[in-house]
DNA sequence: TTTAGCACTTGCTCTCTACGAGTGCTAATA
DNA sequence: TATTAGCACTCGTAGAGAGCAAGTGCTAAA
């Protein structure tokens, strides 16, 4: 089912004046509009039809027409335009990659932020947890009483602990540790643990085993910590902003959403995982005025995390989409290959 | 202006009765409560009196009344009785602290977690960064390409940050690079950085002075990460079921209060500096129909952070505040003088 | 195929009324 | 003198009805 030519305009323009006003779209409304040189009558018609196929449905008898998800797929698969961002916009999109962090953390951070204040929506940031098996320990002597445990996973990432103890410690005896956990303890994660390599850590400890408990149970944390999914969300009040979320139980169940953090990043990643690029949401997750842009976040081939924007159903998506994907775009050159631009990282801090 | 026991008697029950209902009190509701003998005009007179000496007030003239914030400050602070947590409301409190986390932080957020879920009012956990000056440097060597390069801060804290050059290192090589650090960095502060000390740094780098861009980075971003208060909140949405919040304007001011989470912390923190015990504050921060509990977390006599609940005006505050109290007691049991307990700490990981 | 015209539907806003809750005051009572 | 019953009064709310505006679908003419 072919929309024409005159039916695709309609469409458009309906849609766009929807987001653009929050208000059914009656068909003199369109009369003025663009290149539709035909009376509100012919609009009707179409409208009617375009209701017909599933593109448009009316709130009720008497009122204009608005935009069904369906009508939006169409929409945002070709029917808008481009948005061009404008300089002020790029300006402040680029001051997020100007302001070098090293972390990708912080820079989706501050996109995020950025992207709320540019939309006027509410933005997301999430980053997927690696993976947690240990593959290596170090010790660090920091005083008599404490010491940093160093633990490094198989897929490199790092994570450490500040450990205090009351007896006291002396480099060597760290050394001892950490070898005795090297001996024992690599590849394991939460679950491989087991009494037999309790016990050998702690017999190769030797006289230092006394320190074996607390250590043990450092590590424990350490790989229990479901080091989650790192959130970070702005502008949740913007949402309460639209008519869509004026009733208080809508609003709840909107912010309900991020209330979870962990079971949001969860949702979000499994719709990012299979995607190579953006997708769009309309209405789901028992939100069904609201709409969803989900950029995952790719480096090196590997889906590190997701950005996304969620509005109302009839947000600008043109706007966001523009703004996700120009962010999506720099992040891929800043952090593509990331060793090799250690000149261009290496500005004096100032 | 002393209140006549009667007196005392029905505000104490005018308050109760709001809490519960959030209906405003009229004079024959109060007949039928508690051991007030007398008639209903009795107690029209006597709140018409508790009104003129500013503890109640009427939202309209045919209304009954509704406390004051000088009537809910008097109420919190002796009209009304202890709550004792059930049985089940202390189990969930223990659970927290038998999952030992060694974190205070994560410990905390299980605790503002369990609160929120017993009372159904938000509750929020903030923890006070530490200084950020740098005492020592230390290197860890984990690959040809990347180590880890940890700073010890003057307060005894740890910051580190997995670096990644493109140029081979060696352990050896890092050594030089820490010894250089400490020679020239020690102490600290992001603004101390001078030239100077940035020219030194690299001189004693000698041959691997390539890699001196880079650390700096590296340290610059470290001591300049606002190592910012660390937040939790727990159910926010639980506001918007209570119809102080029905209105979405009020509802978004509520909310708004958490969205920028450091300022949220920095107005937490600012007003659990001075405070040794639990403060209640009423109707402040643009948020007449709120009601805020905080509960400075003290370890070892430094103000830590601290964990609070907010609520609509009317809240329990006899819960809350049991609630609140049983967390601190215990978190005092658990950390004062930490290192004491590490017989206790070193169960078995099971 | 398009358009003008018109009857019809529906939600919204305004006004009016009735009602109920609660008060303050007055006069009677213990 | 303190308390109470009684009553007139105030005010907010809920509901009914009227009028209005927006927008539709249909019909008949261009």
């Amino acid at each position: 089912m072919e929309l024409s030519e005159r039916k695709k305009k309609i469409l458009k323009s309906v849609i766009d004046s929807y987001i653009r006003t929050g208000e059914p779209v009656g068909s003199k409304l369109l009369t003025g509009t663009a290149d539709l040189q035909v009376s509100s009558a012919t609009i009707r018609n179409e409208m009617s039809e375009l209701e017909r196929m599933g593109f448009l449905e009316q709130p009720h008898a008497s009122a204009g027409r608005v935009p069904t998800a369906e009508g939006y797929r169409t929409y945002v698969n070709g029917l808008m335009e481009q948005y061009l961002l404008s300089l002020e916009e790029l300006k402040v999109l680029n001051e997020v990659f100007n302001y070098k962090v090293s972390e990708i953390e912080r820079l989706m951070e501050s996109a995020s932020h950025a992207i709320s204040e540019m939309t006027n929506y509410t933005s997301f940031s999430v980053i997927r947890p690696s993976g947690r098996n240990a593959q290596r320990f170090e010790t660090l002597y920091i005083d008599e009483h404490s010491f940093l445990l160093i633990m490094i996973c198989t897929d490199g990432s790092i994570r450490n602990r500040h450990v205090k103890v009351r007896m006291s410690v002396d480099p060597e005896m760290l050394k001892t540790v950490a070898d005795a956990l090297n001996a024992t303890m690599s590849g394991v994660c939460s679950e491989d643990v087991t009494l037999q390599s309790v016990l050998e850590f702690e017999e190769l400890l030797g006289t230092h085993s006394g320190i074996a408990a607390t250590v043990l149970r450092v590590i424990y944390d350490m790989l229990n910590s479901t080091d989650s999914e790192k959130v970070h969300i702005d502008g949740v009040t913007k949402l309460l902003s639209y008519p869509e979320f004026s009733d208080v139980e809508k609003a709840k169940d909107a912010i309900a959403l991020f209330e979870d953090r962990r079971d949001f990043a969860q949702k979000i990643m499994s719709r990012s995982n299979d995607e190579k690029g953006l997708t769009v949401h309309f209405g789901e997750a028992d939100l069904p005025d609201a709409g969803i842009v989900l950029q995952p976040i790719i480096i090196n081939g590997k889906t590190v995390g997701a950005i996304g924007v969620m509005g109302p159903k009839r947000m600008n998506y043109k706007k966001v989409i523009a703004s996700l994907q120009y962010f999506v775009d720099n992040v891929g050159k800043q952090f593509e290959g990331e060793i090799k631009n250690e000149q261009e990282h290496g500005k004096k801090p100032e």
